[in-house]
DNA sequence: GATGAATGAGCGTTCATTCAT
DNA sequence: GATGAATGAACGCTCATTCAT
């Protein structure tokens, strides 16, 4: 392992540190509704130097993107090797899923963003299909998970894997946002995560074979 | 019911030629991406105009929130009322929640923003109570077919069904913005139909009583 | 002929107070040396004024460009009919292309400065186009006048035409060029005028036929 | 002669590899369109190396100026002395100065700049006196050489010389502006050639003695 | 009441210049 | 002495907002 000078660190490190703060702010505030200079102030730098460190806005944001990408990725991996049961791992992914998303919701938001019409007219469409591709891997993943399930004759065999991944994705994104609004509207804070198993369960359930 | 004059009707006229171009180029573009130049030529008007009639573009975006989610619970109770059994009338509610989404994305994505928190930061309370309430209202409903199947002995008795509908919810919120991104990506748009029946199925197959 | 509103009449002032100033400040720092700033300033508008009349500060070069190419060329259509004898008309236009020029040296310069590599990479191929016809058409006109001095049998039938009027082009260019150096440099200036006389001159017996 | 330190002689030569670096980026590019980061990297050094040989971005612009000139002059030198025939060494000295004006553009370019207003603004005065007296060198060169033909009784008696030197140069400056001109626009580069020779000629038969 | 011309703050981006290493 | 990371002023351009007509 080569050690890094000083310098060459230290550039890491801002680099780095610019990469958070883009994070928490396009998941704040989207695309367009964030500026480089306030990127570059969250950064304690000034504007200039965030263009040393990346070409454009719109490739600091893929950067955010795929940095926070990368850590939610490895979470769904060690999630599927957590349990031994195989509706138990199903399940396990979805809650890890929900999860990350919590403990680290700029990460979450600016994913989903990459799902939203409106942000993804900003993104060049390498952006899009880089983020889409990783996410569809872990689709493919799960499917892969639900059709052994089949296999071993615990689930139904008319079951589509792919549709249960695509249900469950989407719920599970969809309860996320619900909690990370600010004020507890429709549900109660306390109950979500209740709602998270629950919910699950229902799609686990509702997937089994009749036997 | 007081006769409005000529001129008072035009003005409501104008009013309403606005907020829905509002509500369209907002829900194309967001509330970045529109302009008030836009919104006043789709409407026919001059951008000045548009000054009298609302006192900023942040309170246009307000009322063009609240005007679209009207009529949107509306097609949710002629749902309810469209098929006999229990079960299908739950997937009814569904299904037209998710069709009348796809038949008025601008009503669902502006729907959908008044639940994302960085929309919300430009909201005001009144305004996101307002909202709350009435979708609120939609989730007790649905709550109450579920309360009905589990009476009857059809549900299971463990079930709650305010996480059902809440489930239910956010799985379809979730699948329609798959289903209005432009480019066919994660999922196969000629799949999505087959997608939205699934997946209710599953919850509802899901939520069926042991016997 | 219709009358303008005040409005319409303004704007068209407007318009021609931008230009005016565009046409001073880009001969005198030419393009890249020009900021919209400063023409708007100039103008005794705002920044933002001026594109509200131009698209761009290409498209407001290019118009300062044309604009001053008009009155140029109506002076060297004068100048062929202000003389009987063919040589006289010949020289005439050679003095009358130096006199506007040095009468109007904004126009001048902008004509001159699409004609220099460093500023024509700023410049769009269209405007690029636009200006060099013009000037081919002048060429052209001049390449006539030449062709029936050679019909006549008075200018030599080797000559080619084309050729003498770059020739004379190149030539009045570069003496205009040193005439409005302000430091009298090279060339004292109450020398000029006889050295556009004489050089013309030679070029025109130069062209004679042997006879 | 002192020799010089391998220091001193290394600080030289990094000052030369600059102004060469200078001298071609701002005859292809203009001073506006040439960074001093791409300076620095032809020159195969570091931004920051730059400024610790010359002040400012505008001191290398004037330094390369007149670090070009030297070459020019000798060039005019040897045209002279290439030819037996007076009007062969006349025309040699034209042909001459547009031959090495192609073969090194920078320095013509550098050259011609001092002759722009807007560039000479720039230039202290210092620059300017001593590159105009260097080419009013070469154009009293050449006026004798034009005297020569008159004693000879081989040109006009009438013709002022030096009028003849400043026609023939601001000609051949002119054409050569136009050759530099990446599009073949108003003269086809084939026939450019020709031009040169035919413009010379013209002015040379134009100026002999009727005899 | 309606218009649209005018404004100017703010955007993303570039680059001459400085200075700690 | 040489470096290159950092700065910040300035660029071309956009657009929400104002106001004279």
């Amino acid at each position: 392992m080569k050690e890094l000078s000083k310098r060459e660190s230290n550039k890491l490190q801002r680099r780095a540190a610019i990469l958070s703060a883009a994070q928490e702010l396009f998941s704040e505030n989207g695309f367009k509704g964030t500026t480089v200079q306030e990127v570059s102030e969250r950064a304690g730098l000034s504007k200039g130097t965030v263009y040393l460190y990346f070409k454009s806005k719109e490739e600091l944001y893929l950067s955010a993107c795929i940095s926070g990408i990368a850590g939610f990725g490895e979470r769904l991996v060690e999630a599927v090797s957590s349990a031994r049961r195989l509706e138990d791992r199903i399940k396990a992914v979805y809650i890890a899923y929900i999860r990350y998303s919590l403990e680290e919701p700029a990460v979450f938001r600016v994913l989903r963003d990459t799902f939203l019409e409106k942000v993804r007219q900003n993104l060049s469409s390498k952006t899009i299909e880089e983020t889409s591709s990783i996410i569809k891997g872990w689709l493919e993943n799960e499917s892969r998970l639900v059709q052994e399930g089949i296999d071993s004759g615990m689930l139904d065999a008319d079951l589509d894997p792919y549709t249960f991944s695509i249900a469950a994705w989407r719920m599970a994104t969809g309860l996320v946002e619900l909690a990370l609004l600010q004020d507890p509207i429709v549900v109660d804070p306390e109950d979500m995560q209740r709602v998270y198993e629950e919910s699950i369960d229902l799609l686990i359930k509702g997937s089994r074979s009749a036997r």
